[in-house]
DNA sequence: ACATTAAGTGATT
DNA sequence: AATCACTTAATGT
């Protein structure tokens, strides 16, 4: 747990800080499509990603979902720290994405470090500050970008959280994420490959231009 | 060989 | 851009 630690967070918390995640902290293996958060489940405890990526996802009363934003290695939801801190429920439902690994602490050590340790103090600001900036990226792309555009930029995010041009999926699974129909998504997605950017195959799409 | 699931398509609103 | 109503293609048993 050490190393994989120290992969991504010697050079952004003190070795202090590093020993007491290693102490108070559990290691968790999450599988692809893993639950982490829920609607209306409450927080008490946040994951620190250490690698993989994970969706996090809006739900309405009537099942509709729509991709807000993915968080990757290094990535914490402070949103849910701050949640926490409020005893409020989640609003927002959290799935991995690909196999992962993070680390689980529990709030009450959160709030100590908040007082302890200023590159911790640090690291949520600036964590909350980047999940309101993609919050307002989503709001942009919701409002402003037609269904095409919008499919574009998702698998070209997808492609980046993944590491990987070829990615694994249906054209369903890509309906439910831009809360769309099938059919739609299939028309765009040809549409796509007619312009050479990506080629189709059954539960597969391969990213030749993102 | 048959059933199931994913993807493609024309027509309509 | 959504929905319907198929058709076709790929895969699993």
């Amino acid at each position: 747990m050490r190393t994989k630690l120290q992969d991504y967070f010697s050079i952004v918390f003190e070795p202090e800080l590093l020993t007491e995640i290693e102490k108070f902290g559990t290691l968790v293996t999450l599988k692809k499509d893993d639950l982490l958060i829920d609607v209306g489940s409450k927080i008490t405890q946040v994951p620190l990603l250490l690698n993989g990526a994970i969706k996090i996802v809006r739900e309405d009363k009537n099942g509709d979902e729509i991709v807000l934003y993915f968080l990757e290695r290094g990535d914490t939801c402070a949103i849910s720290f701050v949640n926490c801190l409020n005893k409020s429920k989640s609003k927002v439902r959290g799935v991995a994405e690909k196999d992962s690994e993070a680390i689980y602490i529990p709030v009450k050590k959160l709030e100590e470090w908040m007082a302890k340790y200023k590159t911790w103090r640090e690291f949520v600001i600036e964590s909350y500050s980047s999940r309101l900036d993609e919050m307002i990226e989503a709001i942009d792309t919701l409002a402003f970008m037609k269904m095409d555009e919008r499919l574009f930029k998702y698998l070209s995010d997808k492609v980046k959280i993944m590491r990987d041009t070829t990615l694994n999926t249906t054209h369903q699974q890509i309906a439910i994420d831009l809360n769309t129909s099938r059919v739609v998504v299939s028309r765009l997605l040809k549409q796509l490959e007619n312009l050479g950017k990506i080629k189709l195959h059954r539960n597969k799409i391969e990213v030749l231009d993102f």
